[in-house]
Order: C-alpha cells, then structure tokens, then sequence
DNA sequence: GCCAACGTTGGC
DNA sequence: GCCAACGTTGGC
C-alpha cells in the first residue's frame, strides 16, 4: 500500500467532480509527463491519495483510491500515455493548504514542496499521516 | 497576467 | 548525445 498526491486545476476537474462520479470514479487522464506515469504504473488497487488543487485553492481537499491500475490513457492515440481511475473517499474537514505544508518542517521534503510540477507525486506514510492530521481526520485511511 | 522552473523536442 | 528553443505548469 503506498500514498499519492494528485493535482488537478479545479476549473478543469475538480474535488466535486470526482465526488459526483461516485463508487465508479474518473480517469485520471490527460498526464503526458513520463514520472507522472511511471508513478501511476506502481500504483495499486487500494492505494490512497490526496487531491490538490491547483493555481485556484492551492491546497488538499480531500481523500481518493485507486480503483483501477494504469491502462491506456483513452484522451491519446499515442501509446505511451497510461493512466490509472480514481474515486473519491473523504474531504478534507479542514483543507491544508499549500502554505500549510510550507510551513510545516516535517513536511518540507515532501515532493509538494520540491517537486512543485510534479502533477502525480509520492507521498511518504508520514508525510500522509501529517497532513491528514492537520486536516482534521482523526482516523486517516491508510 | 507574469514569469521562473523545468520537461520535451529536434537540429546538429 | 548535447543543448538551444520552445511549451507548459503553477505559484504569486
């Protein structure tokens, strides 16, 4: 079981429209970014995620899994292009915003933080303990 | 809307 | 295989 963090900008698709996709989730397509995709590829049903928004917002809003690993990404002919779906599990009680994270030491190597570009990250179990803690959920799926 | 950071492309 | 040009991302 391993923790992501995936960006997305909100006006584009955001927390409440993958909510509104319900159990079946979304594909997370459209990543043309190899370290994006290789992350994608290791990812596993189950895995746990959190959901940033991007340029509006700046901060995690909520909880997602995985619920299908990678295939092929049906926005491109170009075979290269994978993706896996996700679907939504929790909000944030509390989002935790970007200046959050920056503020917090503990977090300071998260890629968040030095990867900023990155738009499919890992996340560290402590990073992801943290975070959840700050953002008020008590009981943080794992 | 600007611009810095950085990933990708393509000529050589 | 290098590197300049270019495009995109994303914080501010």
């Amino acid at each position: 079981m391993a923790y992501w963090l995936f960006k997305s900008e909100p006006f584009k698709f955001s927390w409440q429209m993958l909510k509104d996709k319900g159990a079946a989730g979304e594909e997370w397509d459209g990543v043309r970014n190899y370290q994006a995709r290789n992350n994608m590829r290791a990812m596993e049903i189950g895995d746990k995620g959190f959901f940033y928004h991007s340029n509006e917002g700046l901060e995690v809003v909520g909880i997602c899994e995985v619920c299908a690993l990678a295939h092929h990404d049906s926005t491109t002919d170009d075979p290269r292009w994978e993706c896996v779906d996700i679907r939504a599990v929790a909000d944030m009680p509390k989002p935790v915003t970007l200046k959050d994270v920056k503020a917090n030491p503990k977090l300071a190597d998260m890629a968040l933080v030095t990867s900023m570009r990155l738009s499919v990250q890992p996340v560290k179990e402590d990073e992801w303990l943290e975070v959840c803690r700050m953002g008020g959920l008590d009981n943080p799926p794992r």
